[in-house]
DNA sequence: TCTTATAACTCTTATAGAAGACTTTGCGCT
DNA sequence: AGCGCAAAGTCTTCTATAAGAGTTATAAGA
């Protein structure tokens, strides 16, 4: 028998879930589905796809170990937004020497708007002509200054932000990036260096001219993929270093 | 109606399919199972357990996304090993500064036997009269010398690796833990920092004195938690970087 | 070599009870 | 009547089981 068609018509191909599982990112990254409250239950979604509840529920349980959405019994699904309920330490590896998890304390030292370098333009996806925000600030561990911090916002995404007074940035700036713009980072990715100190970390880190650092890039990503922020950490690991779990 | 039994007597408690999974995380631990044939069949382990073949698989599932074995449809589960058809840069995140995946090649520099230090114990769990294997060898990257390591071996989990030549030693290590010894490392730690070239690096990775150098501690585990080599690279990431995904 | 059979895994659907969370209802009290 | 509280009910996810159709790999046989 031809396997021209199933007894259902399936728009793409591979397993139904997946095919429920890419439907669901689309909507999400979309924009529909408020972090507020629930995606539609397993049973109405299932009846919208016209798939079994238990298809629905591997392509949520699939979507749930990526942590794109949280599944709380008797409430709901909903997307993972960042809020009190995350776990903040997955953006953020860099724990005391011991491995003790400690937050840090954020002073903005600069917000400035200014057109893209080359560099940035393309870590970004940006057209070359963009306009970008730049915020530069400093990070105490352990009442410790510990990390200086570059980050390069695009401009468009983050309308009127550039306007805002540097001492109105919370130390949490994903969540502003979520509650003030509807941008939910989802993934990152770190790439790691050692550099020499340079006159800026002497400055605001009280580094020895040349001194070892770590330097981070972090390209951070929305569930499309699309690069929402470039961010640049250099970071003093007398009393901390960066942990990262090979499992 | 107390619940002190239910229909099934439950040695433990939780979900049924987690406990299923400690059950064979403790067998697989034990060193039953040898990689190279596969885990009964979900039914059998079904049978052998009391619980319906839908609920092994469940936990299987769950091992899988672990990296804890491998499932290949047709010929059975197996204990996820180290060898040909494995992700190597599952446990390698140093990549070429470009992300271009190439793996390095390994010259060994010296192998010698003698008595754990007092920090080398504590990161092992090793007695501080214990007996490690110590390895020292430099590793190419891309034609260029990048990384300088020092790797630490309890000898009683590896009888007779000293006696071996140094020229003996293979470029993947961890493959000849598991076929030598019986020793699969599943999991691993990594710490980062930066540090400055001392004379070693300055010798044996052509650095200046003093210049910036990535110092990656890894300790690395078997599945049931027990540390089986401490490994300390040194990197020159002049032309190369540590990766770190996100998820 | 090609075919066939079998074993194993994959995918989908279905059902049923358990458990958590929220809403509504109803009752007693002020 | 209005308020507070507890019970009941409903919605949701979670767990467990089962069964059938489809896919892939291995081995046996023509």
């Amino acid at each position: 028998m031809p396997e021209t068609w199933g007894d259902r018509p399936r728009s793409g191909d591979g397993p139904l879930y997946r095919q429920v599982r890419e439907a669901l990112l689309r909507e999400i990254a979309q924009g529909r589905h408020p972090v507020t409250d629930p995606l539609p239950s397993e049973q109405k979604l299932a009846a919208r796809f016209g798939v079994a509840q238990g298809t629905v529920r591997r392509a949520l349980d699939e979507m749930a170990r990526e942590n794109l959405v949280i599944r709380h019994q008797g409430r709901g699904t909903f997307v993972h937004a960042h809020g009190p309920d995350r776990d903040r330490f997955h953006f953020f590896h860099l724990l005391a020497a011991d491995g003790e998890r400690r937050l840090p304390t954020s002073r903005v030292l600069s917000m400035t708007q200014r057109r893209v370098t080359q560099t940035e333009a393309l870590a970004l996806s940006l057209s070359p002509q963009a306009r970008v925000v730049e915020i530069k600030r400093v990070r105490d561990l352990m009442a410790r200054r510990a990390i200086l911090e570059l980050i390069i916002l695009p401009d468009d995404l983050f309308p009127g932000l550039g306007d805002l007074n540097k001492t109105q940035l919370p130390n949490t700036l994903y969540q502003l990036y979520q509650d003030r713009f509807a941008v939910i980072v989802h993934r990152a990715v770190e790439k790691i260096t050692a550099e020499a100190a340079g006159p800026d970390d002497v400055t605001h880190l009280g580094l020895d001219r040349g001194a070892p650092l770590l330097r981070i890039e972090r390209i951070a990503q929305t569930l499309d993929g699309t690069p929402v922020e470039l961010r640049i950490s250099r970071c003093d690991t007398t009393h901390l270093a960066y942990f990262s779990d090979l499992l």
